[in-house]
DNA sequence: TGTCTGATATATAATAAATATAACAGATAG
DNA sequence: CTATCTGTTATATTTATTATATATCAGACA
C-alpha cells in the first residue's frame, strides 16, 4: 500500500486513509487476512496523529472491512467483506443523485455518464488512477 | 420547487439546498429564466437564516446555474448552463470513485453498478424519488 | 522486564457551519 | 418623498468537527 494523503483535500484525513484502504481491498492490493500497520506506525509514517489512523480504522472495523484484536494488530476481514446493504444503496443514491442532477444540467448523456462510471470501476480494479 | 432540507444529514444546509435547486433545474421543473425565492423570503420559509441561503446562492452563481442582479432577484441562468469541464469531470471521479470502490469490496457488479446509475439518472429526469 | 498491541481519557487548537443583528446602496411602488 | 424590496457586506457568537498533544491502562510476548 502506497498511501498518500491530500492535506489540501477538504476531505478530512480520516476519511481519505479509509477510502484508500477500501480501494485496496476492491483493487485486490490487500487480500483478506493482510496485516496493515499498527495504529503508532501508520501514524508515524504518514506524520499525523495516532487517532486519526485509530478513527480510520474504527469505521473500518464498524463496517466490516477490518478485525482488530486486541495484542495481535488489524488485518483485513479473514472471514470475507459485507453485502450490498439497503442502507450501502442508500449512500450510493444520496452520493451519485446530486453529481448526476449536475451532470445533466451540464448537458451530459446517459451513455457518457455510464462510460464514466464503468471507466472508474476498471480503474480500481486495475488499481491505476491512485492518486 | 417543494423543497424540505434534512437537518439529521451530515450535509451543510447550503449544501443541500444547492443539491435541491440542481436537481430541480436537471427535472425541467427550473427552467431558464425562472425568478427564484429571495434571499430573505427563502430564509423565512425554510426556517433558516438569511446567509446561509445567500451561500448557496453565490455557490451557485459562481458555477453559472443562476444570475443575481442586484435590485432585480435571483433567476435560473437564462443565457444557458456551464458544459461539462475538466474540473467538473474531476470532481465526478473524485465522488464516484470511493463509493465505487466499496461496492466492487461489497461484491456489485459492473452492471448492476451502471443499472443503479441508469435508474438514478432517470429518476432525476422525471422529477421523481424526490426527499 | 521491556516493548509492542489496541483502548481510553482529557485537553486544546483550528476550522467550518449556522445564526443573530445591523447597516448600505440601488430600484421601485405608493 | 417615503417606505419597502432587492442583494451585499460586516461583525460577533455558538456549535460541531477535525486534528493534535499527552498520558495511562491492560494484555501479550520475546
Amino acid at each position: 500500500m502506497f498511501i498518500s494523503l491530500d492535506l489540501q483535500s477538504d476531505a478530512p484525513i480520516y476519511v481519505q486513509l479509509r477510502n484508500k484502504i477500501i480501494e485496496g481491498i476492491a483493487s485486490k492490493e490487500l487480500l483478506p487476512g493482510d496485516p496493515l500497520p499498527s495504529v503508532r506506525n501508520l501514524a508515524k509514517d504518514l506524520g499525523v496523529n495516532m487517532h486519526t489512523i485509530n478513527k480510520t480504522y474504527q469505521l473500518l472495523k464498524a463496517d466490516g472491512f477490518i478485525q482488530i484484536h486486541r495484542q495481535k494488530g488489524v488485518v483485513i476481514n479473514p472471514d470475507g467483506f459485507p453485502e450490498v446493504t439497503d442502507v450501502f444503496l442508500e449512500k450510493v443514491k444520496e452520493t451519485f443523485r446530486p453529481i448526476i442532477a449536475e451532470a445533466i444540467c451540464r448537458g451530459m448523456s446517459k451513455e457518457e455518464l455510464l462510460s464514466h462510471c464503468e471507466k472508474i470501476f476498471q480503474d480500481i480494479l486495475e488499481g491505476g488512477n491512485r492518486k
